[in-house]
DNA sequence: TTGTACGCGTTATCAA
DNA sequence: TTGATAACGCGTACAA
């Protein structure tokens, strides 16, 4: 037997009703009796049970983050963003990782719902592109909230990072460095951020007057491997590109191994550049320049969208990225 | 209004509780009538609503995943390896990622277990051995398990692997190699894992009749950064360690990185070891060679035993790991 | 501003 | 093997 309201309401000599206004901050409740409630409840250490407020209520102090991406790291930054923003207000984040390409996704979704009755949903991409699930999430009435979405088709509120001028930036500091063979290596089809960051890369080298050599574009799965893959392709090109640009850090990464396997030395043959998380910041060598998209602050401000008023309006809100270029002062002492 | 037992109560011709019952795997109920009832729930796409269950019944079908690593690919290796066990019985799992030394980790699990009623819990190092945790569950009556303990000190089930004969392996694979002088660069206090790999280490070189360097022996933090510092320590020595061997992954790659610092050629001036869950596996330069500790293995054999039946023995259960030696060929191309 | 009575959807108890 | 009914702990509606 747990300490309950009818415990509190007891303790500071009110009604059970009175305590639960208390709790939920509602108006109409005297300074005096708000004070002794919420003594009573810090006493007794009183913390309500979720499932019947869930059950009782409209509410059930719980948001589901649907999350399916190939890098932990992202996971992870997601999830903390999220508990952080969720804290302050007292609800419960519900994590829902994903490994790659499940065929119950629509199915796991919906038992979410159903047996949890969340609040709301954040949904990362690619999922957060799922025709299926957007409609299924409409039908049913559910707050959603979406994470770099491709096109706003839907009237949900998103938080995102401009991709393609990042993308745009990134081609354009490797212009910048002389470089007229620039290589992109893309992410999945699914994902609207990889098709975001192409256009990017085409916009640079279209305002420096450059033709886009579709041998020097290839496709990628967002993997090291991948990488890797793409990587040694471009590489054994007769006219090979003197950088290469990753929509991710993970085929970053593996275009690097792929240029180290050659025996190529870094910078002087090959620039690398990747975009992503900045999950690998020091494990891989300089010199690779990132876009770092920051990850926990777009989860931040999902859920302070989804947890927003019901009739706060619907908001695609920006937040910014960075340029960051790691100094390539160790890699020659190498080569 | 959504589906409820009583919609399929009355679809299936039985009362609600029959249909409880079924739901519920309970016995004595009819072959014909298990039947109906399931073909009732399919029919009706029938999920029950967890609150409610959690309200009236003994069981909340849900367990918690208490984890606070340094690692995020250690953190979501975690979770989807509870998440996968955690599927088969339909229990939800509530994941609880902290932030390094969160000041308030005795009331958030504290509340969690109140909000939630949670039926368990899975903890990871270092709360695993945090006695003021284990004391508030033991008093409390909470179920747990934990995942690689310090000492067995609860009467608790848990998952491990033998950390100390990994490192006494790993530090014989680079006595084997020849090394004379090995480092060792240790993780975090409060780490049980990193005392044991200490000791396995110690065991190695005792073995081979050598004696212990304090010198060699540092203290690292389990981040790429204390790595990094501990490895430029010891590599600046008059009479430098021809093998480091650091107790986690992260650490290695520092290792890694103080080494290229100095412009050392890898692996003839300097052998790097490291410990861990193989997240970076291709992203760090070979050569390196690590003890691989199969996380998600660990923590689908944690949820197991969580969820065995209240009557199931207390259970030390251990897991193999890997000595994993990366071939050098391409580290050579570029020095 | 406060309190009373009812219901949320499921499991537990006990009778049939 | 089944069913009626009372909880579970809280929010809602409405009355005071």
């Amino acid at each position: 037997m747990r300490t309950t309201i009818k415990d509190v309401s007891r303790e500071a000599g009110v009604s059970i009703k009175t305590v639960s206004r208390v709790l939920n901050n509602e108006r109409y409740v005297g300074t005096a009796t708000r004070e002794r409630v919420q003594a009573a409840v810090a006493a007794l250490h009183f913390r309500p049970n979720l499932a019947a407020r869930s059950l009782a209520g409209r509410r059930s102090f719980q948001i589901g983050l649907i999350c399916d991406n190939p890098s932990p790291y992202y996971v992870y930054e997601m999830q903390m963003g999220v508990r952080d923003r969720c804290e302050a207000d007292g609800v419960r984040m519900i994590a829902q990782p994903y490994d790659r390409g499940s065929e119950r996704l629509l199915d796991d979704i919906a038992g979410l719902i159903d047996t949890t009755r969340v609040d709301g949903l954040i949904l990362t991409p690619p999922i957060c592109d799922h025709v299926g699930v957007l409609e299924m999430l409409t039908q049913r009435g559910v707050r959603f909230v979406r994470v770099s979405p491709g096109a706003v088709t839907s009237p949900a509120s998103s938080t995102f990072i401009d991709n393609r001028a990042a993308a745009r930036a990134m081609t354009g500091h490797l212009l910048a460095g002389g470089h007229r063979r620039i290589g992109f290596v893309g992410g999945l089809r699914d994902y609207a951020t990889s098709a975001q960051r192409r256009l990017g890369y085409q916009d640079a080298l279209a305002a420096a007057g450059l033709a886009a050599d579709p041998a020097l574009d290839r496709d990628g799965g967002y993997t090291f491997a991948s990488g890797a893959a793409a990587g040694a392709d471009l590489l054994a090109m007769r006219d090979r590109p003197s950088a290469i640009f990753a929509a991710n850090d993970e085929m970053a990464a593996g275009v690097l191994t792929a240029a180290h396997r050659l025996g190529l030395r870094l910078p002087q043959d090959l620039a690398v550049a990747g975009f992503g998380d900045d999950a690998l910041a020091g494990y891989v060598w300089p010199p690779l320049t990132t876009i770092r998209q920051p990850v926990r602050l777009l989860a931040w401000n999902a859920a302070d969208l989804l947890l927003a008023p019901d009739d706060a309006p619907v908001e695609a809100r920006e937040v910014g990225f960075d340029l960051v270029v790691r100094e390539s002062t160790t890699s020659e002492a190498t080569a």
